[in-house]
DNA sequence: TAAAGTGAGGTTTTT
DNA sequence: CCTCACTTTA
């Protein structure tokens, strides 16, 4: 194979970046410049041209989905086998070295891994034994406060709590929970990575060994690291190790959960002899796209600086639309798209992107009213949903008895007649001799210390899952899950489910059956039973590939999910204070900053055309909120926008009041307001509003089908009559 | 113990 | 307005 095929089609700084052999390396990537590209094609070029085994090689990045997407592209660059190379989360990456260590990591053997579920139930568990005031102390703060503390590298120990009662009743929990889970060998998210940078920085061997290992380390999405993280990163610097580090501190929109894109700064100070790149050419958007995004970021005190450029055109201006309220955002929103559509262009090339997640619903009502395929990104992940979840639970249960978590869970699930009272008289029972809820179940029915009801429910469910155990034996994983999920009669009980969530429940239970019969552990180690595998895969990746349609379909996601993504048609809705920025971000400068960095990378989502749509009036919590347009919207220079129908001929609230027809001529074209016209498709109709003039003039039609249309005047072809 | 009613609270998300 | 968690009732 040659060499050079790693250098086609790389622009300068790109390839620079690529095959720099400076000690280590920062690049400053823009927004669509091709920074997953570099990373690809430096690995590509570190095995290919410089011969580096891919043993000796760590990428590493922050979803499983990047993982994935970039070990795909490495693969086909390189054509050769790459099964030794680690490419993953830093989570993965922990995981997969304390499974290695669990021993010097003081685990057990076969640790079990708590999502944040799991997590906020232990805490809960936690709380109530202390008898703590629910009220007082939420468990959802209190599972926020531990996980900053991890991330920020602190045991429970190593907090200050002075004389701060809230801290010092944190901190209290945080033990408890701490030694929760060091009996019960648990491990949360942030642990992870804690214990991993312990296990490393207390055992000289093992941090040595990985060190002389990892010749080159390249990590992407550097602003998003937080403290932990980047402490693993500086431990495995060995005398030898070469670091790549990628970013864009002006994408960085994680800081409320601990990501400090100071870390970019830090990187140059704490590895000597590292080489700037700065990739600024944008491949994505047009130039109008860029400069207005350019001059929203420029607002920003604190940043690197970089200045995005593109060889594109100059390209569409950026629409600038002014709703009545949510309802009209939602038909101008679709309009757009479907006159998007009607020029043959794909739904999936269009994206709607909105501030927080509840804006989607009113977006989606009349999407569905259109009839049109969407898809919605985010929200529930498939190992997320409570029928996985309880599913797994079974799951968990069959490896191993000891899952407490997996026992509450499911013991009574479906309805077998064991209430909070039987369940109150096994915790105590276990918490008594400080062994497992199943142990506590099997001496209590053994020494008669429960209702004969009870006793009876109860040994029966134990029954039923000794038996579930001997039947899978021997039995493929995707005949266990299946087994389990029968047996269990979890697809009874769902089945039984009034309405349509029942049954997508059981759809999604046959949707685990097929993912376990996709499901291929990673090789490494043979030791781990493919069961475990699969448990820790489960609560690793939400599975956010699971269950997808794979029919073109309108894009709808938060402004955070949509990082990563480009689309050549962007809607960004909900473009008004108080919602965009946040309301509770507003006050500090610091937070609001990160707002318009969102802003930023909303906008330089757009490849071709970008809608801006704000609403002046909204239904917010069931209330009529009046918010003026977003500031960031003054941040984007007029000459860049075109204001749709603001001050216009048309006003939108007599329209609203009562289907008047209102008269106008249509700028720069032969059409009027109120005119009949023919479509040679729909027939004919009349025209009730529009937007743009002369070639991107829209206009509204109401065709006597009743149905109602926004069309492209120059592509329509309307005939007046 | 299981199903209907009451009330608070309602950024952003990955692992 | 809608969702969720928790409380009351059959």
């Amino acid at each position: 194979m040659d060499v050079s095929d790693i250098f086609d089609n790389l622009n300068e700084a790109q390839r620079q970046a690529v095959t720099s052999e400076s000690a280590h390396l920062l690049v400053l990537a823009g927004a669509g410049s091709g920074k997953t590209r570099v990373i690809a094609h430096r690995v590509a070029w570190l095995v290919k041209a410089l011969k580096n085994s891919p043993h000796s090689l760590l990428t590493v990045t922050f979803t499983n989905k990047a993982a994935n997407e970039m070990k795909g592209r490495i693969e086909s660059l390189i054509g050769q086998d790459m099964a030794d190379f680690w490419c993953g989360t830093f989570h993965g990456i922990a995981h997969r070295l304390l499974r290695r260590h669990w021993k010097e990591a003081s685990l057990r053997k076969e640790f079990a891994i708590l999502d944040s579920e799991d997590q906020y139930r232990v805490i809960k568990r936690v709380c109530k034994s202390m008898g703590l005031d629910e009220t007082k102390w939420p468990a959802k703060q209190i599972q926020w406060y531990i996980n900053k503390e991890k991330d920020e590298c602190r045991r429970a120990n190593q907090s200050e709590a002075g004389n701060d009662y809230f801290i010092e009743q944190m901190t209290k929990v945080y033990l408890e929970y701490e030694q929760l889970c060091e009996r019960e060998s648990l491990v949360d998210f942030g642990e992870l990575l804690l214990r991993t940078l312990i296990l490393l920085s207390t055992n000289q061997d093992l941090l040595s060994h990985y060190q002389k290992r990892f010749k080159h380390i390249l990590v992407d999405e550097f602003q998003d690291t937080n403290e932990v993280q980047y402490q693993l990163l500086f431990l495995l610097k060995g005398k030898e190790s070469s670091y790549t580090a990628v970013g864009d501190d002006d994408q960085s929109i994680y800081g409320w959960r601990g990501a400090k894109s100071d870390n970019i700064n830090r990187f140059t100070q704490d590895f000597s002899g590292t080489d700037i790149v700065r990739l600024e050419q944008n491949y994505r958007s047009t130039q109008t796209i860029l400069d207005a995004a350019n001059s929203v970021i420029k607002n920003n005190q604190s940043r690197m600086g970089k200045e995005l450029w593109t060889n594109q055109k100059e390209g569409e201006k950026i629409s600038i639309y002014s709703a009545y309220n949510e309802d009209d955002e939602a038909r101008y929103v679709v309009g757009t798209i479907q006159s998007w559509a009607d020029q043959g262009r794909a739904l999936d090339e269009t994206a709607i992107l909105y501030r927080s997640n509840a804006q989607s619903r009113a977006l989606e009502e009349v999407i569905l009213r259109e009839g049109l395929p969407y898809r919605i990104y985010g929200g529930q992940r498939f190992y997320e949903r409570v029928e996985i979840k309880n599913a797994m639970a079974y799951i968990r249960l069959i490896y191993g008895r000891e899952d407490d978590a997996a026992f509450e869970r499911v013991i009574n699930l479906p309805p077998r007649g064991i209430g909070t009272k039987t369940l109150d008289v096994i915790r105590k029972k276990a918490k008594e001799e400080n062994y497992s809820l199943w142990k506590a179940s099997c001496d209590l029915i053994k020494n008669d210390g429960l209702t004969s009801r009870a006793r009876g429910s109860l040994s029966r469910f134990m029954k039923d899952l000794e038996n579930l155990q001997t039947e899978i034996e021997n039995l493929e994983l995707k005949k266990v899950v299946d087994h389990t999920i029968q047996r269990s009669g979890l697809i009874e009980y769902h089945k039984k489910e009034a309405g349509e969530k029942g049954r997508t429940r059981v759809e999604n239970l046959a949707e685990l059956v097929s993912a376990a019969g996709d499901f291929e552990p990673e090789l490494e180690d043979e030791e781990t039973p493919i069961l475990k595998s699969f448990i820790d895969h489960a609560a690793l990746d939400a599975g956010e590939e699971q269950a997808e349609e794979h029919e073109s379909a309108i894009q709808l996601m938060t402004l955070h999910s949509a990082k990563g993504l480009e689309f050549p048609l962007v809607l960004i809705t909900g473009f008004e204070e108080n919602l965009f920025p946040h309301r509770l971000s507003i006050a500090e400068p610091g937070q609001l900053e990160e707002e318009r960095r969102l802003c930023y990378v909303g906008m330089t989502r757009a490849m071709e055309k970008l809608c801006i749509i704000h609403a002046e009036m909204r239904n917010l919590h069931g209330m009529e909120t009046f918010n003026p347009p977003s500031r960031f919207l003054r941040e984007i220079p007029p000459e860049l926008t075109v204001e749709i129908r603001t001050g216009g001929a048309v006003s939108r609230k007599s329209f609203e009041a009562k289907g008047i027809i209102v008269q106008g001529e249509i700028p720069e074209t032969d059409l009027v307001l109120g005119q009949r016209v023919v479509h040679e498709v729909f027939g004919e109709g009349v025209i009730l509003n529009y937007e743009g003039h002369g070639a991107n003039a829209r206009v509204e039609v109401n065709f006597d089908s009743s149905e109602t249309k926004w069309l492209m005047a120059s592509y329509a072809k309307l005939r007046p009559i």
